[in-house]
DNA sequence: GTGGTCTAGACCACA
DNA sequence: GTGGTCTAGACCACA
């Protein structure tokens, strides 16, 4: 079963971490292309979080390809995730997570060097994860 | 002279970017222990900023103790820098930052190469910057 | 003074034709670059309209890069529109438009010719009423 | 045998496809009138639909006169067609959806020539679906 | 002042 | 049952 953790408190908007945890749970494999969502009500009662904010969630990820909706029966994970965005505006956000990224790190005192390090290292065990899924 | 540029737009909060610039000018020792810091008013004039902005930017600072108030005359760079943080915790906030990031980035579809030389330039960049100053 | 019109009744949710109205104005030339949306509490007032409603059209617009917030001080037509989307997902766009097109207009019994001479001089007179402004 | 194909996914409502499908055939003679339409329950099951939506739909072309239910025995294509609209009401209509039409498609950066291209190809493949039916 | 998020609760279209 | 829209009203971060 989707596992999803809220963390109130300061941190990002709960819509947004339903969506980034429920696209991070596509892209590693756990779910799988054509399954069934929970829905909308259902995840809500589960999150103890208003079904309003399930739905906002759930709608962006449908605006962005990751679910589709199939009328009145309920959210679909896509069946082939399209790539809406244009080269440009892919590298914009590409650019702008580089930027968000050094920024938050810099303070830490890491080394170039360091930084590519856990990157790579990262990169490669998501690597190892997807196929060992 | 100080120098601080913001960035406007969807980028960081002003009175963050404010903060940023000024406790990495500290650390870097362009601003120097004892130092007067600009008037609120004078800096949001410069920086064409709300002075609210400047204010709250000037009030953090002080609360993690990066300036110090002397009453009646203004604010100036403290003379004992903050505590830094242990070994463990800045490696668990670079993997937080690194697992972050990734995910962000991973629905843009670039390769692992990609992601690494975009981080790569952006650091060379930054460190340019940096030895030019 | 930006003219929004609200059908009641069956038609489109209020708060895409806010979207559409706006988006419209934008491309005929009747909101400029730069220029300053009216708040989200102003419009909603003026449009007899709930604030949320407002807030989640001015939402979609921006993430479609129609318009710009600026933090704190409101939103704004962006400066230069980006195309955000690939050729393949314009493509994709530009052919579901078609079939929902011809669908509506197939009932009414005009001839192929007849559709496309009507396509074609109103997208005439949209060029003209362009370069009128 | 009456050929219904329905789309699923995104597109327009299910009940909508029968109703415009089954009026469609009725025009083009491929219904002729007095001839016994399929069970509400016959057809849900050819569709793999649920019975709520073909009863939706009959119930809808009913209202509408293109079918007449006989007591007890069934769903009947009506011995008379609808009136017709008049000719400057099909003008406004026409009209109207491409308003619509252009609107939709005026963000996407198309040329006007592409936009006719797209729905002359279009049109060819729906004409050549009907003379090959 | 500005926009952004969230809740509670209603009503709708659709299957 | 499903998701989608809207309202009313609260609270927050930011300038």
């Amino acid at each position: 079963m989707l596992d999803i953790q809220i963390a109130t408190g300061n941190s990002a908007p709960i819509f947004r971490q339903i969506c980034d945890q429920i696209s991070k749970a596509v892209v590693a494999g756990r779910l799988t292309p054509g399954e069934q969502m929970p829905s909308v009500r259902a995840l809500a009662e589960r999150l103890v979080v208003n079904p309003n904010t399930v739905a906002r969630a759930y709608g962006e990820l449908t605006a962005a390809g990751v679910l589709e909706s199939q009328r009145g029966k309920g959210l679909y994970v896509a069946a082939t995730r399209r790539q809406m965005l244009s080269d440009d505006e892919r590298r914009r956000r590409l650019a702008f997570a580089v930027e968000t990224f050094l920024h938050e790190v810099r303070l830490l005192d890491f080394t170039p060097g360091e930084i590519v390090r856990a990157i790579e290292s990262e990169l490669t065990a998501a690597v190892g994860e997807r196929s060992a899924t």
